[in-house]
DNA sequence: GCGTTGACTCAACAACCGTAGACCGTTGCG
DNA sequence: CGCAACGGTCTACGGTTGTTGAGTCAACGC
């Protein structure tokens, strides 16, 4: 029976907050491994969502823990240790062949699209906040944006656009991009945050068609 | 030479780096006044260093007074707690006047001048990034950049641009911007980190131009 | 049924952090 | 000169954090 009680004196009261998720992964009985898989995907969405929301440092394991109705250190059993379980919740999904394949004037939209469909997709939609909510703050969070979110997908459309310039122009799109991200999702900038997917869209086609294609 | 090492031994050995600047700030004799205002830059100096790169958290009282070589209690003397040092450690120049004289075509230039003269000139740089740096994780990092470097001046390029679209396209062009400068200073993707101010401003130009007025 | 494995908890440690208060020597003023 | 004010240091407290190791109890294979 795991008391889903509160831990009585201990160290410290653990009331974070939450009257959220507060049963255990399993009042319920299961075998093993399925019960293993439950409660490594609560330790991580509950992870996901207060690094998300607090970043890396405030975020702590305990928080986490209760959030997902266990102890601490089973957090420390299933990851090795914060990082560890950083990096296990930070994630972010880039579609490489849909970007590979699209033409020069494609490039723009599928970008756009690229970017929303994974903001707003709540499965995907806490990994990558907590991804770029840190990514200026630690080491391992920069290392994924820099190189797997802005560096690879910017090679494939530097080939796209051609030309001495092509790096460059990538460069560019891509800084426009997470600068869009983080006023919209993170900064939630009044102007940015409050317009639609589509109006954004609509302004923003045209203006990154210039960047990557200037000659049209 | 801005070596971050962590600390090593225990407590009492707040040994951090040396070498650096180790005197203490008065080794000469001075006055009063003079003395408490060198002491308080000094302070401020090394808190910026600090916040601007490590970022909030991992920039300790303890580290800001080892790098000024002074008691860790002297911080709390003169800012009051770590909150007071960090609010007045991170500044942001924004030229109002400039911005809001200049005309709708000049605005493209004149956004991306203010962010390169910024962040080139050495003695706003590292208060610009300490709020940067910190402007996904710290509430009031975050306050700073939304009001004061986005919104306000938003309002006033909303209003050249003019039209219902206004402040859409102002509020994108901010994050244009943003997105510009952290690519190229904070974390610093390749492309964009190892292009020339005038390059991106080439490139860029027309770009933003295309965003703040679509009909020329 | 029984021993073993494995999921999970409990209690604690060691380090570190922000901060407070007592203390000391010099400076400035009457 | 003498005394108050001030710049500055020293020491320590209370709290939090990541992390560990021993212990508990149900699930599993035989």
């Amino acid at each position: 029976m795991t008391t889903s009680s509160l831990p009585a004196g201990s160290d410290s009261a653990d009331r974070e907050q939450r009257g959220d998720l507060e049963q255990h992964v399993g009042t319920e009985r299961l075998p093993r491994e399925e019960r293993r898989r439950r409660t490594e995907a609560t330790i991580l969405e509950a992870a996901r969502e207060l690094f998300a929301e607090l970043g890396f440092e405030r975020a702590t394991i305990r928080a986490v823990a209760a959030r997902a109705g266990i102890d601490p250190a089973l957090v420390m059993q299933y990851y090795g240790n914060k990082e560890g379980l950083f990096a296990a919740s930070a994630r972010w999904h880039v579609d490489h062949k849909r970007l590979s394949e699209a033409s020069l004037s494609d490039v723009p939209l599928t970008a756009l699209d690229d970017l929303f469909s994974g903001m707003e997709d709540p499965e995907r939609r806490d990994g990558a906040i907590a991804l770029l909510r840190n990514c200026l703050t630690h080491e391992s969070a920069l290392g994924v944006i820099r190189d797997d979110v802005m560096c690879e997908p910017q090679a494939m459309i530097a080939k796209t656009i051609g030309g001495d310039e092509g790096e460059l122009r990538a460069g560019l799109l891509g800084a426009t991009m997470i600068g869009i991200t983080l006023a919209k999702y993170l900064l939630e900038i009044p102007a940015v945050a409050q317009a639609s997917r589509e109006d954004i869209e609509r302004v923003m086609a045209p203006v990154l068609t210039a960047l990557v294609n200037p000659d049209a």
